[in-house]
DNA sequence: GCATTCAGATTACAAACGTAATCGTTGAAC
DNA sequence: GTTCAACGATTACGTTTGTAATCTGAATGC
């Protein structure tokens, strides 16, 4: 039982979450608490994954302090401990201190040339900064 | 002499660049081409890395056809193949995906909410918008 | 009560990654 | 010519990740 470090729940910059782990975040994050089978149920067929899998991943991800787990008769409720607008906020952190030291704008620039902004986006930025300036 | 897949050098969705990887291109992006020890001496000291641990990095990324070789007497010179840019925006396009459902104005408002964006960026962020709408 | 079934737990195992030691070769110094 | 130092190449090895099979214990059906 060699207690591991644990704790660390709420800060995103715990331990790291894995891509495929991410995937069952997601599914918990949409909707909480679930049961194993139902997280299954959504993402086993979107990433061709088999029960085991996903309660691997879910083990994990209770390992490392980002599912809490309630027991529900004989089988498991997982809810996030980690807010999904915390994990998000420091991926995108890490981003950007990765790739452009730090600076958003160009992160946005090179989002414009890879025409991975629509005009949508566009007008929802600038209602964005206008609201950042009041 | 298996001969590899290798191609897709230009792709950058071709074999993924890992974290470590990573700084030995930011190296190379930063100034090309440069010997191995020349890399090392930019790097080693920033993560800590030993001299074998570059060339390990070095020969991987020359493997995933992310470098390019040319021989300088017995050594090598290293130049990178894939350009920083496009790394850069193949990143960023999975992160907007992976998080934000491909959609670039959440991810400014995360940042934006985390302070992560500065007076600067904002101003800038709006000069580039000016311009996309020319 | 006993077999079946269905959870979670444990174990597995290959690939990728981080980090590096060691090997083999070859040019350079003497 | 022989030794040495400096390269790249090969090998190593623990960890994390992706993906899953197997085990174990308890609820459930009969």
């Amino acid at each position: 039982m060699t207690a591991r470090v644990e704790s660390d729940a709420n800060q995103t910059g715990a331990d790291r979450i894995s891509d495929a782990e991410h995937a069952v975040m997601e599914a918990l994050w949409a909707k909480s608490p679930q049961t194993a089978a139902e997280v299954c149920e959504e993402v086993c067929g979107q990433r061709g994954w088999s029960m085991p899998t996903v309660k691997t991943l879910l083990s994990r991800l209770v390992q490392k302090g980002a599912l809490a787990t309630q027991p529900d008769g004989r089988r498991f409720l997982y809810t996030p401990l980690i807010a999904r607008s915390a994990y998000v906020g420091t991926e995108s952190k890490r981003l950007v201190e990765r790739l452009f030291g730090g600076r958003a704008a160009p992160l946005l620039a090179h989002l414009a040339e890879n025409e991975a902004l629509t005009a949508d986006d566009i007008a929802e930025i600038e209602r964005l900064l206008a609201e950042l300036k009041k």
